[in-house]
DNA sequence: TTGAAAGCGCTAACAC
DNA sequence: GTGTTAGCGCTTTCAA
């Protein structure tokens, strides 16, 4: 900056004014020192000026992933950007692989590099690490998942409608004896599904204790094989209910093994790319992580810029997306 | 780190040989320094250090991609971070959807933030603009496409060995009229496997000539209705080459509609979810962004630790995944 | 082994 | 409309 204002022939106050856009410069002097600039190739420093800067801002924030490969999070993440980039806002990304060591971690990195808020996905059983920031003022936003320890704003899916909304779905398409093939159980957003799924079964006078349920599958295999042992069973379900991709995958599998692709229904929860190529296409509850990162986006913003309402829950709603395996009808 | 200083009980630089564990402090003060730290909930401010620090780095480098949520591109950011994270250095990812202009912008941005490098996809016809700041000695390593305009390293897919290994598969397979249906030819990857792909039906003893060739394909709708055009023509193949994935699943599409998803073969370019999952499933020449992402990081690392060895472009090869579109025979 | 003083690039406060 | 000075949190240099 000194070398711009040298080169300018102006003081060091002036080049600032010009670069961060103030008033009260003369356009002849502006076009000086944008030209010095020009020339010398120079790029005001964002972090720099967080130091002395009252606002102490440093146009960056934090947002904590299962994982930046993982589909529905790599969603959230460009919903973020978009939102976030407008205004000059960077974003930090990491993964947390469901380690709560690198979910404190990562927290402290990203403190270390003073971002002025964070959007998590709380992987710990509790978030009370991240206390004392957000006592000190410092925004942070959860997702996909309610914080425990703390309270304050988060955006998540509406889990549990989602589980009725497949129920009540199969169950209009005809189906009486539905299973519910879930993630782990100390996954709160699959308890939730559950929760909704057989609630609903319940509401519409099945009897919820005669629900097939295999839970604890968490990836594509162990889906698989649950799917096989239950859908030759001696009295099997005329349909499925899976309450994410991978579980969704392995009953996909199953169901093609056995030959049952178009006899058993199968509804899965979170939509993928391809479920319309499939055969026959999955009918699925799709999420909508791109609503999750903007509205996260936004509330993060309205609390670094000063929004002091109680902290909220933002609920986002799901949506039945029919592609056919889900409007397949019993046998009977 | 002033109050940490005084909570402890000793000065100020002290407290900063603690918390960047610098030797020279005797146990029994680094133990004060730290539970006063503690206490506090001090982090050290990375980016403030950097501002002194005679290296001037800010553990930061800046990530430029078609967009975070491509999954080729969320596989490549996942393994760059998985090797910076280990060495203390955040990552900022920015989209840049194809507009020149906006790799222009998040070039700029990063700039701003004092990255200690930065990875390219350039996207732009020439990557000119960031001459001043190469030749000031930051490291870019660009990947997916090399740049034009400059010399710098490179991580790219060997995109005409990928070509050649799809025309030589079908070739072994017994194939002899293979289509060739491509995305945009601004695009020099696309180029590439084109070119890879012809010269090996050539080298085979196959006209090339004659070989069908279907290009601009951007999306899954202009690929399927060129697929079908090509099957329906008076002379159609007995297999298709797909340049990547969106045109892949334009030609599935295709041929699905006409019922030859077991008649015709074909293999796609690029790896994708589900592609087992299919019927038949999807033989194809696979990349490699983790292996893309790892060297990336890798190089940039080594050029922002003082390497000075020429540019270089490392070349990561394809493998091809048999899965049975690929391995149908031609009629007769 | 420890600390005081200067200064990194910038903005705030205030003077001109 | 413009410039000067102090100081943000830290590391460097150098003295004790």
């Amino acid at each position: 900056m000194r070398h711009v204002a040298a080169l300018a022939g102006v003081g060091i106050k002036t080049v600032s004014r010009v670069m961060n856009e103030e008033p009260g410069v003369s356009e002849s002097t502006r076009e000086k020192v944008l030209l010095a600039s020009k020339q010398l190739n120079y790029e005001l420093d964002v972090t720099a000026g967080s130091l002395r800067r009252s606002s102490r801002r440093t146009q960056t924030v934090g947002l904590l992933l299962p994982s930046v490969s993982n589909p529905f999070s790599a969603e959230i993440h460009r919903a973020m950007e978009d939102a976030l980039s407008l205004k000059g806002v960077a974003v930090f990304a990491a993964s947390l692989d469901d380690e709560p060591e690198r979910e404190e971690a990562m927290v402290r990195a990203f403190l270390g590099r003073r971002v002025d808020g964070m959007v998590l996905t709380p992987i710990a059983s509790n978030q009370a690490h991240v206390i004392p920031e957000h006592s000190r003022d410092l925004p942070v936003v959860f997702i996909d998942r309610e914080p425990a320890g703390l309270t304050a704003d988060a955006v998540v899916t509406d889990n549990a409608v989602g589980g009725a909304k497949a129920a009540r779905h199969l169950f209009d398409v005809g189906h009486r004896k539905i299973a519910y093939l879930g993630d782990r159980t100390d996954i709160q957003t699959a308890r939730e599904r559950r929760r909704g799924f057989i609630d609903a079964l319940g509401e519409l006078g099945v009897s919820t204790a005669s629900v097939p349920v295999r839970e604890n599958l968490h990836d594509v295999e162990s889906a698989r094989l649950a799917a096989v042992e239950i859908l030759t069973s001696s009295d099997p379900p005329t349909a499925l209910f899976s309450s994410q991709n991978l579980v969704t995958f392995g009953c996909m599998r199953a169901l093609r093994e056995l030959g049952l692709s178009h006899t058993v229904a199968l509804v899965g929860f979170d939509d993928f790319t391809l479920s319309d190529m499939m055969d026959p296409g999955v009918t699925v509850i799709a999420q909508h992580p791109e609503k999750i990162g903007a509205l996260a986006a936004e509330r993060l913003m309205a609390r670094i810029e000063g929004d002091i309402q109680p902290p909220k829950t933002y609920i986002i709603e799901t949506t039945l997306i029919i592609r056919g395996s889900g409007e397949i009808r019993p046998a009977s």
